[in-house]
RNA sequence: GGCGCCAUAGCCAAGUGGUAAGGCAGAGGUCUGCAAAACCUUUAUUCCCCGGUUCAAGUCCGGGUGGCGCCUCCA
């Protein structure tokens, strides 16, 4: 397939240096419920992942949790507890999240608090080597030192300074300078250190942690446009000039979700959490909303757009019902399709920079086609539907929360009843019945075939 | 100021220089006891505007207009 990376700021043919594929997502910082922002690139590189392993690839997928940081510092503050305690809080409601918006967990999770080690023989290492100095208790890095600084924003590092100052409190050279290592302040968590008690910076435990679990040089690191600069050029620089080799081959960075045509964002107050979002809409529509637009471009929440994902999701499960439903009475001898088309261009469409708008519209047309053929259709083209189905749902990690439930005795029951009702042309006791089993989350559909139940809970 | 992105129907959205996918919503029809679903037809002679290149441009080039982002914590 072939990406967009946005060190060369072009498309290109995307391979692993190795057996595998070995790709890094800067995870949340859990101090807080995530926001829909934060689950695109979830939804996006989810994808990635589940489209490359479908291919047939093997992949390492490494996503942090960085549970050390200011804003957990403060949290734990104002609630009066320990910063551990607030982040393994929202760990745990991450994974909430993750779960119902069918995020796979990653190959590994590694945390900051769980990294330190790693961390600080880095900052050694960039020390020794000239890269990185301390200075009262702190440690920065040396912009100056590292000649690519700017590559991945594109940005000459005179440029880059325009903004930059030295804030009270920091003991750096250069404006552009940045924390590799914080002195410990009194009330804050801290950690033993060749400098004395401190904590690491933000930008240091993503390097840190990829060496540690994937190696020098990786195939990919993804995260969202704004992490690429800094965060994303600091990785590089402490990396690079720590490994002495490219530290990622491939950079894919996905687009915002915006609110109003404006970036979300906490101090406009424009602000969604998935958990809110979910409690209103379930969590299934905020996931076709990630991938239904390409993730490069902006993307803007409303109540329309999330309305619409949830419509579109249900020809989709209606699809996938009545396929269930036309297989009961499918025999050997009916019509025989070819599918291998829409296969076909699934994939081309996802091997162009995951492009999984394009490729769920081959999807609805599968949809078409297949709602076109239903009941005429033999019964080992629709077996092999629904297969094809299921893989391409699956790949975008659509469908998941379909429940093939299987009808009790009390529903066969009426619905036998309501048949005969049916029969006898006695339509109050019929709607009676349906009513009945609308209430108990039972749907009835009658069709030339029959009565198609469908289980909801 | 530096570096970028975006503009396609009422809404969302794809689109490799070759004659506008798909979804949602709407209208008409078929089927149907009703309902639901599905299917068929229909909804952009046109892709923000003006030039240019080309046999051919939504797609390339130049210039506008409008919107947005990064350069400071941020997915």
């Amino acid at each position: 397939m072939k990406i967009y990376n946005t060190l060369t700021r072009q498309k290109e043919p995307f391979t692993p240096a190795g057996e595998a594929y070995t790709i890094y997502a800067c995870g949340p910082t859990v101090y807080n419920y995530i926001h829909i922002g934060n689950a695109r690139p979830l939804c996006v590189f989810d994808t990635l992942r589940r489209y490359l392993e479908w291919r047939g690839h093997k992949v390492i997928f490494a996503q942090n949790f960085t549970d050390v940081d200011d804003k957990i510092i403060k949290k734990a503050n104002e609630e009066g507890v320990s910063s551990l305690e607030i982040s393994e809080r929202f760990i745990a409601e991450y994974w909430a999240d993750a779960r119902g918006m069918n995020v796979r967990e990653a190959t590994m999770h590694p945390k900051v608090t769980e990294s330190m080690p790693e961390i600080i023989a880095m900052v050694q290492q960039l020390i020794d080597n000239g890269h990185a100095y301390a200075s009262g208790g702190d440690v920065y890095f040396s912009t100056s030192s590292f000649a690519g600084y700017g590559k991945l924003s594109h940005q000459p590092l005179e440029d880059l300074q325009a903004g930059a100052r030295i804030m009270a409190g920091e003991q750096k050279r250069e404006p552009m300078d940045f924390a590799l290592w914080k002195s410990a302040k009194p009330g804050e968590p801290a950690w033993e250190s060749p400098w004395g008690q401190g904590r690491p910076g933000w930008h240091i435990e993503c390097s840190a942690m990829t060496k540690h679990h994937l190696g020098d040089t990786i195939d990919l690191h993804c995260g969202g446009q704004d992490l690429i600069f800094p965060h994303h050029e600091n990785e590089i620089a402490q990396s690079e000039c720590c490994n002495g080799v490219p530290f990622a081959r491939y950079w894919m960075h996905n687009g915002f979700i915006n609110v109003d045509n404006v970036k979300m964002s906490k101090s406009l107050g424009n602000f969604f959490t998935v958990r809110e979002v979910a409690d209103k809409f379930g969590y299934e529509p905020i996931r076709f909303m990630m991938i239904a637009a390409h993730y490069r471009s902006p993307l803007n929440y409303s109540y329309d757009v999330i309305e619409q994902a949830k419509a579109a999701l249900q020809r989709l499960y209606t699809c996938r019902e009545n396929l269930d439903f036309a297989l009961q009475n499918a025999t050997d001898d009916g019509e025989s399709l070819d599918l291998s088309h829409y296969r076909e261009a699934f994939i081309t469409a996802m091997d162009d920079d995951l492009n999984t708008a394009g490729a769920m519209g081959h999807l609805y047309d599968l949809v078409r086609e297949l709602n076109t053929h239903m009941n005429s259709a033999s019964k080992a083209s629709l077996q092999a539907a629904a297969e094809l189905f299921d893989e391409l749902t699956g790949v975008l990690g659509l469908l998941y929360n379909r429940k093939a439930a299987q009808a009790d005795d009390q529903v066969t029951a009426l619905v036998a009843e309501r048949e005969q009702a049916r029969r006898d042309k006695n339509w109050a006791r019929a709607d009676e019945i349906r009513a009945q089993l609308t209430a108990m989350g039972v749907t009835i559909e009658d069709t030339p075939q029959g009565t198609k139940v469908v289980i909801s809970d």
